[in-house]
DNA sequence: ATTATATTGTGAACGTTTTCACATAAAGGT
DNA sequence: ACCTTTATGTGAAAACGTTCACAATATAAT
């Protein structure tokens, strides 16, 4: 499932870091951005643990993985520590990122707020619908979809988005591919390939509702766990 | 990170079922019934494991929770397994969703034609801006969220998906609790409270953003594990 | 009927992730 | 200065998830 990240090490200790540890980090970094604006100066592993649902020794075994940040008896500062992850996460800088496909989902994602805070700028658009090649989405004209190669390039996009319907993802995929993108977020529903050496990460809220649907069907087979 | 799952269990053999091998039955379902429209009978484990990027042991050993669906030497047929997926999942009937937040996503949401066909049914709105409030979305009426606990009881509504601002979603989700429903899907970028017999999953696009940004950032500190 | 081939289902081995538990150390009170 | 409290950082243990490896069993060919 996760083929790619196997070869993500960590520039401290070389050990392999872990993808859920990666996933929470972006929740250490999510909390302690609110705390440093509730005006907190130091955080403990145990109110950090509360605020995500996690355990506080998961919360100092992830932090550990890339470095001493906190002091015994006080905890972690905050804005040091929001600043470290920032750092860790690569979000301490602007993100050049593409999106293709500006119907339904893609419009949606122009301009939400949350991903410029987090350093991601979707600054191109791009869409083969010659209704809406041309027209303007909170700023941004929308390009022609043939010429993605030139256009991505032009504005050194590192980051790509696909929303465009499931049939033709992955030729857009292999076109994004081939003007040299390594890191795309796919929302179209099926499973796309790409080389060894682009980063893959699909957004699929199906799953995320059969996962419910499958809670609720499944919790009165048995209360408990009974091995 | 997963609280409220450790309590589900299996019907069959009283094993509790991963995340990870729920998350996968999707893929399987989703697989299979293209390889349905493709117009397969059978397929073996190494195949489904290919379309899905999966060792042909790990789908083998996912299915086995549930009971023996293959035959030695051929494989699965194709269509009963995924209609065995769907019960599984419980996706082999219709979900009356509602929607809270006709804003940028929530809009995209309404409508998407893909969770109908995986057995999800948005068929109430709820807002609380009153130029919203009596509008008409893809043919339905954006409710009031004042009556929401009323109108969520009236139409039998068991899953709820959440995409208000994050500053809101909290007091929205405590009304949500209230009227009794059990299964939520959250698009607020915040950590939610809900009682222990209540599904919460997140989504959370920002933190797929950041894993790819990690892993471009990550990947240059050395190539391979070292240990 | 026999043999070759394909492929499942599953215990056991293995690897990874989480949790435990405690030595270490800073801060604050007396 | 000393004691108490708080809380980190981390090896080791436990829990969990994945892969291996093979017996079991079906089909197809001869
Ligand atoms: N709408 C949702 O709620 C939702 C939710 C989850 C996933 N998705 C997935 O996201 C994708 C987009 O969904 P949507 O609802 O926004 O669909 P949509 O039809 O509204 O938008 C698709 C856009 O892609 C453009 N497009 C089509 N072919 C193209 C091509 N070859 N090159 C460039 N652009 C092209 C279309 O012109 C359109 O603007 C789909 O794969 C869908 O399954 C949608
Ligand atoms: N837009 C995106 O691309 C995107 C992506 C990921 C997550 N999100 C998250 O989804 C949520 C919605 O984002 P959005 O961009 O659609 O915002 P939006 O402002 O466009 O939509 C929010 C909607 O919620 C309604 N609302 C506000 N308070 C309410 C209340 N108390 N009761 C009922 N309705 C209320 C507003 O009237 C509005 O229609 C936010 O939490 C956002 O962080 C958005």
């Amino acid at each position: 499932m996760n083929d790619r990240i196997d070869e993500i090490t960590n520039n401290l200790s070389r050990k392999r870091i872990s993808e859920s540890t990666i996933r929470r980090l972006s929740l250490y970094y999510r909390a302690l951005s609110l705390l440093e604006k509730e005006g907190y100066e130091t955080v403990s592993s145990k109110e950090l643990a509360k605020r995500e649902k996690l355990t506080p020794a998961q919360v100092r075994k992830d932090l550990s993985f890339f470095g001493s940040f906190g002091t015994r008896g006080l905890g972690y500062p905050v804005a040091e520590l929001r600043r470290q992850l920032a750092a860790i996460l690569g979000i301490d800088r602007q993100w050049q990122v593409a999106l293709i496909g500006v119907g339904n989902i893609g419009s949606a994602l122009v301009g939400y707020k949350e991903f410029v805070r987090q350093g991601f700028q979707i600054v191109k658009l791009f869409d083969n619908d010659q209704r809406k090649i041309g027209s303007n989405h909170k700023g941004i004209v929308v390009s022609d979809i043939a010429d993605l190669e030139s256009e991505l390039k032009a504005d050194s996009i590192e980051m790509v988005v696909i929303a465009v319907p499931a049939t033709v993802a992955q030729y857009i995929v292999d076109d994004v591919v081939n003007a040299g993108i390594k890191a795309i977020l796919n929302f179209a529903p099926v499973n796309l390939r790409v080389p060894s050496d682009v980063y893959l990460r699909n957004e699929n809220m199906s799953m995320e509702l059969e996962y419910l649907s499958f809670a609720i069907v499944n919790q009165h087979a048995q209360k408990r766990v009974r091995t």
